[in-house]
DNA sequence: TTAGATGCAAAGGGTTTGCAACGTC
DNA sequence: GACGTTGCAAACCCTTTGCATCTAA
């Protein structure tokens, strides 16, 4: 992956971002820097990223995907309005309540490479 | 929200298949059944099972959702073919390896209602 | 030099929606 | 009888992609 002024800056936008920003987002926040950088550069950029782990993807039940730093915290998520919250004091045990936010239900979701997918290549 | 023959049986699709299908495939299963339901009226019905909460919503990384029972359990998810992995038997205490999948990142949401759209109506 | 990255615009495709007819309560 | 639900098809819109050009290494 080579470092280019397009994805420096898309990196950039997220890792010091506290927003949660979704794609066009990030665009619009590129654009600020360079003027003419295509919606499909941040698309690609962003995906690469995602791949290289250097950030990371939260779908927030909406119909977009929103981008988040890479760095170790967790997420509360409003199913009404989408709002995203940052989480850096999680205590797992009987979490009814996060702050004033009701908490309905949880999911824990380990990604990695399959056993299949060690196999190949 | 009123009992239709079209949704029992998506539900009772859902809560029997243990396969994560996607809006498509409860829709092919539905046609077993009711042979001209509509791809439409699968859509409106997961997501009002969904935020009623009675089944739930996976994102695996691809470009389509995918629905599960409503039941205590976990996921793992391959980044590189998406297969989901059911987990009952979590121990989230230094998790490298799932079974023989390797674990890259983990992802903990909880899903409720923000204190804002608390206040609403 | 060359393989990867970009800009642009069009295509893709999963999901939503308008509307008339229907079914539930 | 009122109103939620369905089927159908079209629209929506987020995301991907083809291609010529550019650029990092």
């Amino acid at each position: 992956m080579r470092s280019t002024k397009q994805r420096n800056i898309i990196l950039d936008i997220i890792n010091s971002s506290y927003e949660h920003l979704d794609a066009y987002g990030v665009y619009e926040k590129a654009r600020e820097k360079i003027p003419n950088i295509s919606l499909g550069t941040v698309y690609r950029n962003l995906n690469s990223l995602e791949n290289a782990h250097l950030i990371n993807v939260i779908f927030d039940g909406s119909d977009k995907l929103r981008y988040d730093r890479n760095e170790n915290h967790q997420h509360f998520i409003c199913t009404k309005c989408h709002k995203i919250i940052d989480i850096y004091d999680l205590d797992f045990k009987n979490v009814k309540t996060y702050q004033n936010n009701l908490v309905m239900n949880y999911k824990i979701v380990l990604e990695g490479i399959c056993e299949e997918c060690q196999k190949e290549e």
